[in-house]
RNA sequence: GCCCAAGUGGCGGAAUGGUAGACGCAGCGGAUUCAAAAUCCGCCAUCGGCAACGAUAUGUCGGUUCGAGUCCGACCUUGGGCACCA
């Protein structure tokens, strides 16, 4: 009898899977198509193991929905422009493509032992010019359906290394070079026009119906939709060419309690405010100062200047209210500006405390104490929910006890036969900015001629490819210095003009990969038969750290594809279900240093039986689980794991353990344990495998455990519950060892075992299914099914509760009359030992369930 | 600051509103062995009790229900996202 041996039988069946082109996908009429596909990785250079848990969930589905008779495409490729690359180039020399280059084939070469059943023939790289090409042709044709502009939006600058930096090079308000404080600066950029499509892309959420409820609730919010009233306060005396400060606000129902308007640093009044007074130019730059994200800015310490203007309130011309300039206040939401009304709004009121501006209730509580003074003394704004009745003691419109969103509605009639302003819809949503003032991204495909503007490039002449010859031992974009790749002849005229220096964000090349897979060395962007043949994406799964912008830009951009003939209607949303999965987390080892800073440990390097490092017998301290960081040193290297165990072990136990949406913690003691399983699974067949046939006593048992198994791991793989299906499996090996059932019987729930398990761990089932005596290859066999027949009980226990607590069990046959039941179990000597003698007031038979006497 | 999740034994976790702790790890006891490794068998939430059994228990506090880990509200903690990390 032979043992078990991954590094044997994995490379043979990996053999023998690419020989029979089991992973090759064609269009073919006869089956139904299935597309699964994994958010393709950032080639980083090793993968890790969240890459081994993603890759084998999509995995066990291919291979599952295979066995299902399915024509499945399962494509991988690299996500290969971005910052890291430009990084590296920086820091150790070399070039970007040079590094990505070898990254993904050192990653290609991790990732082929696991024994995925990729169609590795569909593989491309985002980096690749026949990628970004076809990617400039879906520019110029969405610049041509007027959904891409230009137009001025901030960025972060850093002055003294003289370049943009991203959000994540900003540590502080500070540049992580430089060490600068950086500032906002406006630049003119491109822009895909994404908030056409707000209204659609929110309420197409609603027909995605196999996507988490979460990811739709957070793309709902992001979207944000609100209904407001858009108005003028008029300026009591012109200034800077200005009469009147639009404002937007979604709560005009608290108008008379107005006590300022803020505008925007970056508003037009302020700006011409900033060019003649030195005193706000000052402000505006302090303001000015930090990084751009929203989470900068909301938490920043809230900076106002008061300008000296004052507005009049719309209903009352005698009421004054100063026009202030606030660092809290985004232009590109709503007009850039707003009325404060502090007793309603935290933010405002945090304001008004600081700069004592006047603070007045609106409503109070619809129920309780008289004169709620909340907003009188105290820091804490007023902010029932909207669906929440309260009493206006300041209101003008509707009912005097009302919720928030009557109200709102009551304020907006109110205004509108006034003409103070109209209601407006709003959306969140700002269109999505797609220049990045970088080297290794997509050119984006436009030339800048001084007659005729800009001009797109012909698509003749794509790809507009990048320059080989390019250095990053200077801050910036190496395309801007190039002597000569700038110089083109303008596709119009003719004459001589400048290439645009700006690149493509990366998120434009993950939005239409997934279409891309179905055609991928085609030279156009898709072929229309393909992608209506394999389109949608049947089942994506990646990280809910890509719950809005990957997948919103992506629901766009499939949306524009359609438009611009790429797509067919049916692909305006691409991913027909979403599951998002849980990081892969470990034990973090860390000593201190003379200085008392941190020492991390690699695990490979410290004895966690008495928790000390091994080289030196410092003592550890243990720190709880996180997401694997190579500054932390907590990884685990797949490529040891499979070397050391196999990849079915790597495959099992990334599955086991945790439900696939959470995290999963690796353990060297879970690793060990789930290669033990693997051996002893193997040892039980084998040993299976030299019976003689035959029947036996305990056959029915066996067989009936089997179907019960089918029925179980079947209905768990359909919904994602790999952890559970893996705790069937291992109740089926149990019981498959201590059954006393005959040789063919055993053959038969053996061959099923290996199976069941194939989709997750496909070596060593292909290795026991031709021991066992199974036809051809496993990973082509048909999946089993249960018999219903196999299925079903006699008998039954239920549970006997008394007010809700436990106090007894019965053994009833299956199909029992619930009056019975109910009769069966008041008899019950404990249950009428628990009684004392006092009757029964009800009693509830939940047929199959339980029965509860209430007393 | 704002949006979205998650919190259950020593550990990872299971549980259509219906017996909380399946399955696995660790631990403990036993078998096998000259011995060990490997393997096999059994026990294993906490507290009290010799036991039968009783009480407590799903982050905290309240609520709905015959019955709540599951539904509702508030809070605490941890994680994800916040538009130039991917």
């Amino acid at each position: 009898m032979s043992r078990y041996s991954a590094a044997e039988i994995e490379a043979k069946w990996q053999t023998a899977w690419d020989e029979a082109g089991l992973f090759r996908a064609t269009r073919s009429a006869d089956k139904p198509k299935y597309y699964v596909l994994e958010m393709f990785p950032y080639p980083s250079g090793r993968i890790h193991m969240g890459h081994v848990r993603n890759y084998t969930m999509g995995d066990v589905i291919a291979r599952y929905k295979i066995a299902n008779g399915f024509n499945v495409l399962h494509p991988m490729g690299w996500d290969a422009f971005g910052m890291p690359a430009e990084n590296a180039a920086m820091a150790s020399g070399g070039h970007p493509k040079d590094w990505t280059y070898g990254n993904i084939a050192d990653m290609r070469g991790q990732m082929k032992p696991l024994g995925l059943s990729i169609d590795w023939s569909r593989e491309f790289a985002t980096c690749d010019p026949e990628y970004y090409g076809q990617q400039q042709a879906l520019f110029l044709d969405m610049l041509d359906k007027g959904l891409v502009y230009r137009k001025n939006a901030v960025v972060n600058w850093d002055p003294v290394d003289m370049t943009v930096l991203a959000n994540e090079q900003v540590i502080d308000g500070k540049g992580w070079r430089s060490g600068a404080d950086v500032e906002r600066r406006e630049l003119t950029q491109w822009f895909f026009k994404i908030s056409d499509m707000s209204d659609d892309l929110l309420s197409a959420l609603d027909g995605l119906d196999n996507w988490p409820a979460k990811v739709k609730l957070m793309q709902a919010n992001w979207i944000g939709k609100s209904r407001g009233l858009q108005f003028a306060f008029g300026m009591t005396e012109e200034a800077h060419g200005f009469d009147r400060v639009e404002v937007y606000t979604t709560r005009p129902d608290t108008l008379m309690g107005a006590s300022f308007v803020g505008i925007s640093p970056d508003h037009p009044l302020a700006k011409a405010m900033e060019r003649q007074d030195p005193k706000v130019a000052e402000f505006c730059a302090e303001a000015r100062k930090g990084g751009t994200t929203e989470e900068a800015i909301e938490t920043a310490e809230k900076l106002g200047f008061d300008t000296g203007l004052k507005v009049r309130h719309p209903f009352n011309p005698e009421w004054e209210l100063p026009v202030w300039i606030a660092n809290f206040i985004l232009m590109d939401y709503g007009t850039g500006a707003i009325f404060g009304c502090p007793a309603h709004d935290q933010r405002d009121i945090d304001f008004a405390r600081k700069y004592g501006l006047p603070v007045q209730d609106v409503f109070v509580p619809a129920a309780g104490e008289e004169g709620h003074t909340r907003a009188e003394n105290g820091k804490t704004a007023y902010v029932p929910p909207k669906t929440d009745a309260v009493r206006y003691i300041r209101g003008f419109a509707g009912a005097e006890v009302q919720n928030g969103s009557d109200a709102v509605d009551a304020a907006i009639d109110f205004c509108e036969a006034r003409g103070v302003g109209q209601g407006v819809t709003k959306f969140r949503l700002r269109d999505w900015g797609l220049s990045r003032q970088r080297y290794w991204g997509c050119p984006i495909p436009v030339v800048h001629c001084e007659t005729c503007g800009v001009v797109p490039e012909k698509k003749e002449n794509l790809p507009v490819r990048l320059p080989d010859d390019v250095t990053f031992d200077v801050p910036g974009n190496p395309l801007d210095r190039h002597p000569t790749w700038r110089d083109c002849a303008c596709p119009k005229c003719g004459a001589a003009s400048k290439r645009e220096t700006d690149t493509m964000d990366t998120f434009v090349d993950s939005s239409w990969y997934f279409a891309r897979f179905t055609s991928p060395h085609a030279d156009t962007p898709t072929v229309a038969e393909d992608a209506a043949y394999w389109m949608n994406v049947d089942q994506y799964i990646g990280g809910i750290e890509h719950a809005i912008l990957h997948l919103l830009y992506s629901r766009f951009f499939a949306r524009a594809m359609h438009l611009t003939g790429h797509l067919p209607e049916k692909a305006r949303e691409p991913f027909n279900a979403l599951f998002t999965q849980g990081m892969v987390t470990h034990e973090i080892y860390q000593t201190r240093d003379a200085n008392g800073r941190p020492v991390y440990h690699l695990p490979e390097d410290i004895d966690r039986e008495s928790q000390t490092v091994k080289a030196t017998g410092e003592k550890l301290e243990i720190i709880p689980s996180a997401k694997m960081s190579k500054s932390k040193k907590n990884v685990v290297d797949p490529v040891s794991i499979v070397t050391g165990y196999g990849a079915d072990t790597a495959r099992w136990f990334v599955l086991s353990d945790s439900p696939p949406e959470r995290d999963v913690e690796w353990t060297a003691a879970g690793a060990d344990a789930t290669a033990k399983h693997l051996a002893r699974v193997f040892r039980i067949c084998a040993e299976i495998a030299e019976m003689a046939n035959g029947a036996a006593a305990g056959d029915d048992e066996l067989l009936r455990a089997m179907h019960k198994t089918i029925d179980d791991v079947t209905k768990e793989l359909e919904s994602f519950g790999f952890n559970a299906s893996i705790a069937k499996l291992y109740a089926f090996t149990n019981t498959l060892q201590k059954t006393q059932a005959g040789g063919t019987a055993r053959k038969v729930a053996a061959r099923t075992l290996a199976q069941l398990m194939a989709p997750m761990t496909p070596h060593i089932a292909e290795e026991l299914w031709a021991i066992l005596g199974g036809e051809g290859l496993c990973a082509a066999a048909p999946w089993p099914k249960a018999d219903p027949a196999m299925l079903k009980d006699e008998s039954l226990t239920l549970p006997i509760q008394i007010n809700g607590k436990r106090k007894a069990e019965i053994v009833v046959p299956a199909d029992m009359p619930p009056a019975e039941v109910e009769k069966l179990a008041l008899s019950n000597d404990a249950v009428v030992k628990a009684l004392e003698g006092a009757t029964p007031k009800k009693v509830i038979v939940v047929p199959g369930r339980i029965v509860n006497v209430v007393v």
